[in-house]
DNA sequence: GTCTATACGAAGATAGAC
DNA sequence: GTCTATCTTCGTATAGAC
């Protein structure tokens, strides 16, 4: 299979971003850490770096809002946010705070906002039909999805600087409550 | 005046960092913007790009919490944090969503984790206090203020992506609803 | 303190063979 | 599809004169 090698880089473009970022991640350390031919790069990447950083974008939105809606449970409100903000915790203790999320890498760093909405866009919605299944109003739903996105994001880049899970722990308690509270739920 | 040139670099490199990220800003997007001499680059700052950043970091988070503390207001809870929330979404609006923080940035690009803490510990402190003064518990506080920093940040990703204002938004009203809550005003 | 010139090292992208 | 070699651009950093 070669289009095996194809679908490495790009899962291997979103793992190096997080560390790196956009401009930090060189084609040759995809290469070296997809194992990846080196000279097939533009074969299968004709747009460059921008495009592989665009199916970087786009694997990373897809992966994460399916982890979101298996997590999903009408019974529980908060289990779907708890394996969102899991993962993210993951991240950072995995890879010793030094490790961030792809989308806002390249949010920051290019021009790929098309993208990076998108993913955003699933993540919101995921977590929305969660809270609405466990009893959030639509309305109220989609506004918290936003809610949760932004603080998690937001969180994941304070920890990173602190080298400390404390904020992303602030942040949970906060949207817990939040939520529990949005759904009518004690 | 010879180090109002220095000032104007760190001032121009906190600038340029919101839109270009820290890799996408070199030395001579910095001595164009700001109108420094070149030769004096190294002379003012020997520790390079990176010493440049760091100040960079730490005059953008001296110069937000300074913002905070002039708004915070101990009879209206929220008058710092609309102030807060209100110098991001200019930042966006001013700059038609192509810009963001500079202290993410540097957070997400290069590995000076110590600034970027103490720049968003800055923030977080100043919001809390004037969250204690309105009546909110001192722990409950410092939660808060850590979802704000967070959200806003998150949200500020996320309005740049998408190129609106409507994720800020959602946010503002979650919070605005949260922190009267949180200080026991109706 | 500020200048010019340059060394040095990436990194993205392309060309053409196999 | 994959390889190697190379072109080209760019940016940090240094050296040394003024």
């Amino acid at each position: 299979m070669t289009s095996d090698a194809r679908e490495r880089m790009v899962r291997s473009a979103a793992y190096l971003f997080r560390e790196r970022g956009f401009s930090g991640t060189a084609f040759s350390d995809v290469i070296a850490h997809s194992g990846a031919p080196r000279g097939s790069i533009y074969h299968h990447f004709p747009g460059g770096k921008a495009q592989l950083a665009e199916e970087a974008v786009r694997y990373a939105g897809e992966f994460l809002s399916a982890g979101v809606r298996a997590a999903t449970r009408d019974d529980d409100p908060v289990a779907a946010v708890r394996a969102f903000l899991g993962w993210w915790r993951r991240v950072l203790v995995d890879s010793d705070f030094k490790a961030g999320c792809p989308v806002v890498a390249v949010t920051v760093e290019s021009q790929l906002s098309g993208a990076a909405a998108d993913a955003f866009g699933r993540w919101g919605d995921a977590l929305a039909t969660g809270l609405t299944a466990a009893g959030a109003a639509p309305a109220r739903a989609g506004r918290l999805a936003t809610l949760i996105v932004s603080a998690v994001e937001g969180a994941t880049l304070l920890c990173r600087a602190n080298r400390s899970l404390d904020p992303l722990d602030d942040v949970t308690a906060e949207l817990e409550d939040l939520i529990e509270a949005a759904c009518g739920t004690g």
